[in-house]
DNA sequence: TTTGGCACTCGGTATCTTTGAGTGCCAACC
DNA sequence: GGTTGGCACTCAAAGATACCGAGTGCCAAA
């Protein structure tokens, strides 16, 4: 679509705009490595490209700023990058002190890569598909407070507090818990359930209480868990207070953010660039993305919000490397390398 | 220790020193009401007022700012206000919708609180006391992957997963779980155990697995929980792009932030101004904070920070008012009015 | 088709001036 | 003696003005 040298006058307008934040003007382009022309003829092919909305100008008398456009082509033409050794380095000594609980771990690793690539981090745990139920216990927390407690196939704990009206003994309790357990283990967790009456009417209070506490709650508790890493980093990338405002702002909106990421996902991107996702508030935000599998299962999302002038050649790197370490720290018993 | 007058003028000088960011100068005070004095005598006044520490001045031609020390009288001299009809119909609101899970309510309320004040929101969940364990079981993921699932006396659930080096089938699972359950039911989490060999090797091989599992990981989990909602508002507080990034930057680092508010709990306060609290990096930001209370117990606080200019009224009543309803909320079967 | 040359544009910076809010001080006043 | 009006003084902020120079578009020559 565009002949080498257009896209080697693009590229060099990119890399030199994403460095400075300044216009790029033709002298600074026809200096580039790799580029045996005039300052002239780049002016006449950085005319065509802003005529083919490449390229903008800020002002008459200004150099060319990359469009939306612009950073698409830049992006699509980039070549897979690796991480810098130190990186490399930093990803594996992150993936081998790590451990521990799922969500703390993806709440550290969105931190990580916000430290590693010096933009907002954001990982996504998918919503469980309705996973089976494999095990399910009632714990009587006070006279009349009981905890449900269900453990579901993927490891993941969903726990409901309910409250009886009347005082019931750990007795009952113990055989609510057993009769419950029978019922539910094996089947789909937010499934509706028939409890059939047993002998004793107590039994039967509590465990239709907990069949009543876990089957609505199961739809509403079923959003993605999101962990934001490094949000004040965008205070960085930007400096019009009032665009660190609404980037901050949209950050905190989980809903929006699953929403965004989801929507970039579905449409097979692993960039979205500035208005290319419709947030309005992000417009001058590019986002990264890359998924992660545990198990050889899709399980969630690790993605980088930063600026439209982004380092997007790290960013794709750290973000690849990341995704995939991640998903192999997370698929238990598969540590090999 | 001050004078009617000049405790009237100090105050005039924060309420519109708060209100317009400006520095305030000797007319403007004239004008308020209840001060029957000429603007002469109001620079006498803040002359004093500046020489003793209450006030300063950017610049020779400029008004007056207060300082930390003026803020400190301010505040101690504050009445205790209430919250605005419409504020606390929102309080009511919100609390009688709010239900669910502790750690979501924790972080909505946080959220809430921002929304209800304007600027950052901080919950914090103190550490549990070493809890007594109420439930215990191991589930069974995979072949050699288990999940210890402890309940405490609070409600609270501590989850471990641990893989171990040879399969071991479901009956071994429900054996050790068994085994687990007995021994460490009722005693104190985190607490050394000693396992006495049972009949079976495999089990007593899940069973010490999980007792490892168990103990070292107390220590180190028995660190409180925050939940930060609206820190993205501590960018309107400020212009300078560098202080929104400190205060951000320092909003995620929990640690610093737990330290922060215990540290003023400790002192027995309910605000720290500015430099009072050692943070370099938040000197330009008060702290409000009240703890909250679940079943008469201290449980958590809850705080708000703002910038040094902050409305300290209305924000002392919004942390009171929302410190006390959480606490209720989350003392169950207490909901009396 | 490329390039050097040239007139032109216009945002940014630097310099200077003006403005006005605010102060400190003093002498007069109650 | 505390209070007040008056006055000279200060100094940041806001305008005004000029200038600079990076950058452009276009043209004619190579």
């Amino acid at each position: 679509m565009l002949d080498d040298r257009k896209a080697a006058i693009l590229r060099a307008v990119v890399e030199e705009y994403i460095e400075t934040a300044q216009p790029v003007g033709s002298n600074s382009v026809a200096r580039a490595p790799g580029l045996a022309v005039s300052s002239a003829t780049v002016r006449n092919e950085m005319n065509a490209l802003e005529r083919d909305g490449y390229l903008a100008q800020p002002h008459t008398s200004a150099g060319r700023i990359p469009t939306d456009k612009g950073y698409r082509f830049f992006v699509d033409s980039l070549p897979s990058g690796r991480l810098e050794a130190g990186q490399t380095q930093q990803v594996r000594a992150f993936f081998d002190r790590a451990h521990g609980e799922l969500e703390r771990m993806l709440y550290d690793t969105s931190r990580f890569l916000s430290g590693l690539t010096d933009y907002a981090a954001v990982v996504v745990r998918d919503a469980e598909d309705p996973a089976r139920i494999r095990s399910l216990q009632l714990v009587s927390l006070g006279p009349r407070i009981i905890l449900v407690v269900a453990v579901l196939a993927s490891g993941a704990i969903e726990k409901r507090t309910l409250e009886v009206q009347e005082d019931v003994d750990e007795v009952v309790v113990g055989a609510a818990s057993a009769r419950m357990s029978a019922l539910v283990v094996g089947s789909l967790f937010g499934a509706p359930l028939s409890v059939a009456p047993s002998g004793t009417r107590e039994v039967d209070v509590v465990v239709s209480a907990a069949a009543a506490a876990l089957v609505p709650a199961g739809a509403s508790d079923h959003t993605p868990q999101v962990f934001v890493g490094g949000a004040s980093r965008m205070a960085n990338a930007f400096d019009a207070v009032t665009t660190i405002r609404q980037v901050l702002d949209t950050l905190e909106q989980q809903y929006v953010l699953v929403t965004l990421i989801k929507d970039v996902m579905d449409r097979g991107l692993s960039v979205a660039i500035g208005a290319e996702h419709g947030v309005v508030p992000l417009a001058d935000c590019s986002i990264v993305v890359a998924p992660y599998q545990i198990e050889g299962e899709p399980a969630g999302t690790v993605g980088i919000l930063g600026p439209t002038r982004m380092h997007y050649e790290q960013t794709l790197a750290a973000v690849a490397v990341v995704s995939k370490r991640l998903g192999q720290a997370l698929s238990k018993g598969s540590e090999e390398r």
